[in-house]
Order: C-alpha cells, then structure tokens, then sequence
DNA sequence: CCCGTACTACGATGTTTATCGTAGTAGGAG
DNA sequence: CTCCTACTACGATAAACATCGTAGTACGGG
C-alpha cells in the first residue's frame, strides 16, 4: 500500500557511535573482511550482501552485518531485492580520524606478515 | 633457590601479536580506561594493578589485565609484591603504525564529546 | 498471480565473556 | 615466624556471541 519506501533499518547517528562498539565490531575475522571488501571499493562504493564470499552460512552473515551496521561502521539500504552496503568512511573519518585507517592499514601489514 | 627470577608471566612475542585480539582487548572499557591511564605514564611508565581504580572487584580486574597482557597489549611483570604494568607501545607500534594513537586520540575526543 | 532471488527472523546450541566471592600464595616488614 | 599487602586461582553464574537450519517476507520479472 501507498509508496512505502522499502523499510528502513535502523542505523545510529554520527554522534551515536561509540568507539567500543566499533572496536568490538572489527575484532571479528569475518566483520573485518567485510570491512575490507567494502574499503577497497573506494569512496562512494558499495555491494550487495552477496557480493562477499565468506566462509559461513547466510543466516550467519546477515548477523555480522547488522553487528556492523549498528556499530555504525557500515550503512544499509535496500536498493529493490538486494540490500547495499558500505563504509561509514565519513562519519568514521570526522569521529575517529585515523582510525580506520590505521585498522586497514594493520589488517593488511598482518595479512602480509602471515601469508 | 638461586636466582628466582620471580615466576613469570606468559607474554605473546611481538610477532604473535594479532590484530583481532588487540581490537578486541581494546573493545571494552575498563580496559580501554586501563590502557589510556598506562598510555599517560609516557614512554617508559609502569604501575602497579592497584594504581588503576576500577569500579569492578578485584578478581575482575586481574582479569581484563590477564586479556590485556595475552593479546600482546601490556607487559607485566613481578616486581616484589606487586605487579607492574607497562603498554608495550614498541611492539604495537611497530606492527600497527599509528594504531594506537589513533584509538586513544579516539577515545580522548568521544570522552571530550560525551562528558 | 506465481516464481525465483535476496535477505531476514526465529529458535537452538555451544562457546566465550564479564562478573563475583572465597580461599589461597608470594614477598616484604616487623 | 607472623602478619600485612597485593595479587591469583578456582568455581559459579549470567549474559553475550558465533554459528546454524528452517521457515519466512519483500521485491522484481514473467
């Protein structure tokens, strides 16, 4: 009925997010894989929940994801039967600066180290 | 007898440091609060577990310092009757440049924000 | 209207975590 | 040796978490 704009998913505002809770949301292997699919699509980039290959099952997945989405590291929108994801980068950039960065940056030079 | 070196504690190398773990060490915040106070001792500062008052007993405390020190975040060691504590800034700074400046600038500015 | 794709909600399970209290050990001071 | 201080080990508990499978809903295409 009437135009429903496909429902919405709760996300926190910029000052909500808490730096434990993103902390603890990229502790996880697989929440930080998804982390770095999403950085290396750039700025503007984004990808259905699909587009990731891990290593788990589905409904698995959609748990981590919503862990980053409410962490505030993530933003989800339903774009028809897919549902986008990308990176807080601006809001991570102007709460925690450097951060990211340097999480990315570690996760790649420990990627390098152990291979 | 001999030399005793005072028993001593199991300390992950620096190469064994791993990255989820540190995050996730740094994801609660008594330990957040535990790292910020031993960050603030500067370069070469160590204190004792008793110097940190934490609104958590005892036993709990010996806990996250346990967490702290098995993901390669503090170094402790006997001295005495005590149990100094040290950041092992070298080695997380030498694996993760830049990493722990950039969450304890974090957590300074969400303090700073939220007060 | 029916189907397929994409994702979710729910309920279950086993593991880890944070927390505590009590009882203990180790080392320095008397 | 005795006592005090500092910290630990152990056992318990309740909550949180990662994981799954099954059953479902939402949307776009025929």
């Amino acid at each position: 009925m009437s135009t429903a704009p496909t429902r919405a998913l709760e996300h926190p505002e910029r000052e909500e997010i808490r730096l434990e809770a993103v902390l603890h949301a990229l502790s996880d292997p697989m929440r930080l894989q998804v982390v770095r699919f999403l950085a290396e699509l750039g700025e503007e980039g984004e990808a259905p929940c699909s587009a990731i290959e891990l290593a788990i099952s589905k409904s698995t997945t959609t748990h981590h994801f919503r862990v980053l989405r409410e962490a505030g590291v993530i933003n989800q929108v339903y774009r028809g039967t897919a549902k986008m994801n990308a990176l807080r980068r601006d809001d991570l950039d102007a709460l925690f600066p450097g951060l990211l960065d340097s999480v990315l940056g570690a996760d790649a030079a420990q990627r390098q180290r152990t291979d």
